[in-house]
DNA sequence: TATGAATGAGCCTTCATTCAT
DNA sequence: AATGAATGAAGGCTCATTCAT
């Protein structure tokens, strides 16, 4: 105990809340659940992070850094390599953060539990690293739309949302997929698989988008 | 008080409980406050639900056959229409049931929140609600790949997530795209909108996704 | 236990509170002693009050209007009674709600807490009962400065602040008397003594105010 | 830090620990608030005093002979001065020892906390400091009475306290009096004219006392 | 000599639940 | 059929204190 360098509490306390915030959400995590595992006091997150929220802001903020400087959303490819390859490596490093079972897995779940039911952490997280990631997957989608579409463009916003989307059904509905799909893996061939799956989806849409502005009345939608 | 039929405060505690569930999560929700908004006494969810998880449950099966009822997965549709029309309309009232403001839309938040923290309560829903809707989109899907593909097909089940996936982002993400986007709206214009664009953007994809099982090779991921 | 009127472990909550409030304070003091002293749960408390300082707001203004009841300042004496006694019977029945033991004991003690520690409770319980009791303080005095003093001039003011002066003294320096002057006793009898002593005084003080203004001089203040 | 003198860190905690129990009293304080304020480390308190107990207990002693070196009991009137001048002088010092703001001003407040809420320590304060004030004023008012009055005697005590009563008065009750009468001041010269007003006061009552004996009989007062 | 880190007891409060009516 | 009152367990947090350095 006393021969913790210190640091090593706040370390551990961080794993802990990672772990529990992760599974069971801000309000129904408890403190004491927290230091129990961590083997710490009940004061120490008092402490170190000034209260609950205090852990639970830290924790997010380190989560995030951690899945990004392990899973890079370019995967280390050059900035000039072709838009397909760097729309897969988003897509892939994109799964790989969240659907990762190591210690660095909780940045996608603690992402999505801070969607549904947002804390005021949530405000600095889009700003520091959501908002980046955006900027980054809209200007792939641009570059593959081709015909000048700009990365602001509403059509650009849709098309990156439907790829956003694609990505994160797969954790956030692993409840149902588990039941539906029981056979479906997400070991790391498995998430190649379906980055690549959802790539090529991508990718057939993108390319074709431009010619199907025409398509909404073979659809009976309502003009 | 004792004027109400017994029917009546139990319909209002239903009420109060669908709204307050969908908006707090389980755990985060406090009997108090579903009585308080039911203008019923603290007791009274004991009495007629036998407790919290009680009413829970008894409210999960109800919702989720209003919002079925009211939104029905084909709109209508006769059986026979053209695909494109069904997957719009599979969409369509899908974002309908998931984003809807009104009395009945507990359905879609509630679903969502039992994918998110299984309670027992998924087993029978998934079987019941989930899996005919599953079946029906990838009938949809497996006519649009054409090619002969089979609704149990991996392909076609990867496709129909592809299309699950992007309707659920959109209020899933809910928080972060009021932040990234705060002026898209999400009323009825808004939702016809978004429906068309999911179909769109869909359609492109699965019109060309037969031609293209040789992508992988420009993609540049790992075989 | 559950035979209680619902009324009655509000009543022991005042009780307890009144006893333990008025011994250690509003911080000092916890909800704890006092519900277990009332024989009640911890959370009666906030059922009944909505929290410790509910209690103790409550608490506050039932002591002082109890005390009030009990020993009224003019302590029956008719409005057009003389001065001096008018005088008398503020005293008296000032130290008798200052010093007593019984239940009705905790007024004094709690508004010399809340004179010296004041809570936010302070503000309300000034205007409804001490500036009424300062009022007619300042009337008497008036009446008894001659000259045709006003119950409003500074110099009544001082006067008044004089004579509350004396009657607070006997109970809040109870510890220091008790060691420099053990044999003084505060029963019945002694509290009459007391109440004369400081008619006495006062009176002796107010009737030769007036004559005095040139005193300054031998008392050889700067001027 | 390390370049403190190990005296000044004991001096500056006895300096923010006057500051803060005279304030919040002992209970209230936290050792955290005084250290703070101290610029001090939160074990300090225990290193140098062994504890909150011998930091409050270090601290009463050396209030109570800093207030009276700074503001002596005869305001350095010789012995044998005028018993008018002697009372004012009494009363002047008594005042600025309790409300003075300046460094040294903790001195009154804290024993009028000890009053309310002894401490072990407080019998020693009596027999060191509180005591010999006492005969001090007994001396003057026996004085004042004439007739040969002693100032042991059970009229002469009544009479001290009549005169200590009203000069706590003026600070124990501040919270009422800033709400009474906020236009009264505390500064170099509202003292001043205090001290000034209990002088008169007392001295228009000790100079009739002795032929006020049949007062009684017009008060009303039960013989 | 002095400190950052850690502790455990205790605080007020909130909650789902039960009981007597 | 329904309710106001009461309960005990647990929650987050604060505090004085101790320990190893």
């Amino acid at each position: 105990m006393a021969l913790d360098s210190g640091e090593d509490t706040k370390r551990r306390l961080l794993d802990a809340a990672g772990e529990v915030f992760s599974r069971q959400g801000y309000k129904a995590a408890t403190v004491r659940t927290i230091c129990r595992m961590a083997g710490a006091n009940v004061a120490a997150v008092h402490y170190h992070f000034g209260g609950k929220e205090g852990l639970y802001s830290a924790l997010l903020s380190e989560a995030f850094e951690t899945g990004l400087r392990r899973y890079p959303p370019d995967m280390g490819l050059p900035a000039d390599a072709p838009a397909e390859a760097r729309l897969y490596a988003f897509i892939h490093s994109f799964l790989l953060r969240m659907l990762g079972e190591g210690k660095s897995a909780w940045c996608g779940k603690l992402m999505d539990r801070e969607m549904r039911d947002p804390t005021p952490a949530l405000d600095s997280l889009v700003q520091r690293h959501i908002l980046p990631l955006s900027e980054q997957l809209r200007g792939i989608v641009a570059q593959l739309l081709g015909n000048g579409a700009e990365p602001d463009a509403p059509q650009t916003r849709l098309c990156a949302m439907s790829i956003a989307g694609q990505c994160q059904y797969v954790f956030r509905s692993k409840a149902i997929i588990d039941r539906l799909a029981p056979e479906m893996r997400f070991d790391e061939a498995g998430i190649r698989a379906l980055a690549g799956h959802i790539t090529r989806f991508s990718l057939c849409a993108l390319k074709n988008f431009a010619d199907s502005a025409e398509m909404a009345d073979k659809i009976g939608c309502p003009p």
